[in-house]
RNA sequence: GGGGAGUUAGCUCAGCCGGUUAGAGCAGCGGACUCAUAAUCCGUCGGUCGCGGGUUCAAGUCCCGCACUCCCCA
């Protein structure tokens, strides 16, 4: 992630989603936090590519299609289809590949995948021994149980079930985890940006210190045959989280296409919650050793989101759909709260107050207004027209210099995946703007035609500033900056999309002589307190 | 039980390796202005930095203990 990297590959991934969670906004940051710098990327001239997908196998999922009535990759075709893609389309995110752990060139390569690693040595059989719940037909962490009250005092029981476990012994494959503690712990030490933030490396770290245990990774089909076959024991699958993880090679071509592969491995960012840090932090990475590829560039772990000061729960009744966001706010408004009221790595706290707030303050009164009123004297003194420039003053020098240093700071946040300082930084511009428009009062000026060519440098630069503003934002409010943009350039300067974010900050690129049209209100108060 | 993180203005949060009167945004209050989606701009009120010790010329900032919250593991 060097500041130049035109032309080099930028990928970045997403946790895939447990096909059957019902999606909130805790996958949809996720989502977003991922889109946004990987638009950003392919903006400043890098060959972007943004995967997600989903995670289909298990017990849970063989379970709910049998209730269901349908078969299992019926069930997870449905749910695919009516949850997760329109969960991308509800959010504005731009993928480049959706994978799903039940295709074909995911499955074909997760075995070539372990069959490597077997041949290797680092695989072997043993005997797995855990508490096993009938009525859940699985195995339990020891989190899951409860003190047995009754007839089973003093026993282990099922929370779900509240009956005894038993202790099972299975014949299982392991993968020596434990062999890589050293290699994992001298990586951290080699590649300190590896683990982002830092309090979530110092959790890894200690961790991995304790000292690690070889993990279970297939499971026997006489319990549950939902997952993709050990290729040399056709009476195992394997664990769904070997399985899952392999998805961010198998998507793009690890054992198919090298040269794909050559071309996006190792990935640039992989975005986790803090959850699942360790998966990916510790097994991953050893995994990947393991079959002598290299580890990912970095392992970003966001926080939680939290509804009154606690984590989202559909049993607490805090968990929030996406779309109950964007059918008030919109997508953009979404994405745009998310990314700048959060810390990018902390926790944050969610409240609608605060969204409708942010919303009215920043997008509506002060991003949005700002684009209307320019507009409405560009307008209103010059028919409509972009003038022409006159001379500048130190005043307009500043704002230009404003405008250079947001395009600059913004870059170097976004570099550290500091998402929501990029938009701070970002946000000076909107804020310098306004102040310059009621310094400058055009309004004034434009009562006497000494003044005219005051008048049209001011609007000139007040222009300029939006045509700025639409470059940066374009990743992360797509829908409102092309409107804006395609009201400021009629076309003349190209696709948005297409705007180098290296030379945003370059000054006068807007087009004197081009007539501005209509714009719609960008983000419309909203008056009626739906929020609740 | 072990490990990790947090506790700073009404709210959400910044405060790096200890150093002048602890900052921002929002909310509140007062004023200016009218181009604009009563919007913007200026000013202002507001904190014993979780509690108790300690180190230091000097501590939100380091050390120890305690309390509460959260995460992971067993």
């Amino acid at each position: 992630m060097s500041a130049n990297s035109n032309g080099q590959s930028f990928y970045v991934t997403t946790p895939i989603f447990y096909v059957n969670d019902a999606p909130h906004i805790g996958h949809a940051y996720t989502e977003v936090a991922a889109d946004v710098l990987a638009r950003w990327h392919r903006q400043r001239g890098s060959d972007s590519f943004l995967l997600t997908g989903t995670d289909e196998h298990g017990e849970k999922v063989l379970r709910t299609a049998a209730a269901n009535k349908v078969s299992p990759k019926d069930w997870t075709d449905k749910l695919v289809h009516d949850a997760w893609l329109p969960l991308l389309e509800t959010i504005d995110i731009d993928n480049q590949d959706f994978i799903r752990t039940t295709e074909e060139r995911h499955e074909v390569n997760v075995q070539k995948f372990m069959q490597k690693l077997y041949d290797a040595g680092f695989i072997y059989q043993g005997s797995f021994k855990g508490a096993y719940c009938v009525g859940c037909e699985e195995y339990k962490n020891k989190a899951d149980l409860i003190d047995g009250t009754g007839e089973f005092e003093g026993q282990d029981v099922c929370a779900i079930h509240s009956k005894p476990v038993e202790q099972l012994e299975e014949n299982n494959y392991f993968f020596k985890l434990s062999e890589f503690e050293q290699p994992l712990l001298n990586f951290y030490e080699q590649n300190p940006n590896f683990i982002q933030p830092e309090s979530a490396k110092n959790e890894v770290v200690a961790f991995v210190r304790r000292g690690l245990e070889d993990l279970s990774i297939s499971r026997s089909k006489e319990k549950f045959d939902w997952g993709i076959d050990i290729p040399w024991d056709d009476s195992h699958i394997t664990y769904v989280w070997f399985d899952a993880l392999l998805n961010y090679i198998t998507a793009i071509g690890y054992g198919q296409d090298e040269a794909e592969f050559e071309k996006r491995w190792p990935a640039t960012v992989q975005i986790v919650g803090k959850d699942i840090l360790r998966f990916h932090a510790v097994i991953w990475p050893a995994m990947l050793m393991a079959a002598e590829i290299k580890p990912p560039q970095q392992i970003f772990g966001h926080g939680w989101l939290l509804v009154g000061g606690e984590k989202m729960s559909k049993s607490k009744l805090t968990g929030i759909a996406p779309n109950q966001i964007t059918d008030i706010f919109g997508s953009d408004a979404f994405r745009y709260y998310f990314m700048s009221a959060i810390a990018f790595g902390s926790d944050g706290s969610f409240s609608w107050e605060d969204l409708s707030a942010r919303y009215q303050a920043e997008l509506a009164n002060g991003f949005g207004n700002l684009a209307s009123r320019t507009l409405a004297m560009v307008r209103k003194y010059f028919d409509g027209v972009i003038p022409t420039p006159s001379d500048y003053t130190e005043i307009d020098k500043q704002v230009i210099k404003v405008a250079e240093d947001a395009v600059l700071n913004a870059d170097k946040a976004m570099d550290e995946v500091a998402i929501h300082e990029a938009i701070n930084s970002v946000w000076t511009l909107v804020d310098e703007l306004n102040g310059y428009i009621t310094s400058q009062e055009p309004w004034a000026l434009a009562k006497d035609e000494v003044n005219k060519a005051r008048l049209e440098t001011v609007l000139y630069v007040c222009s300029e500033g939006l045509r700025v503003l639409s470059v940066l934002l374009a990743p992360v409010i797509p829908k409102a900056t092309a409107k804006l943009w395609a009201a400021l350039t009629e076309g003349k300067l190209g696709e948005l999309a297409d705007q180098p974010l290296s030379e945003a900050g370059n000054w006068g690129q807007l087009l004197p002589g081009i007539a501005v049209s209509e714009l719609d209100v960008l983000f419309p108060r909203i008056e009626a307190e739906t929020a609740n």
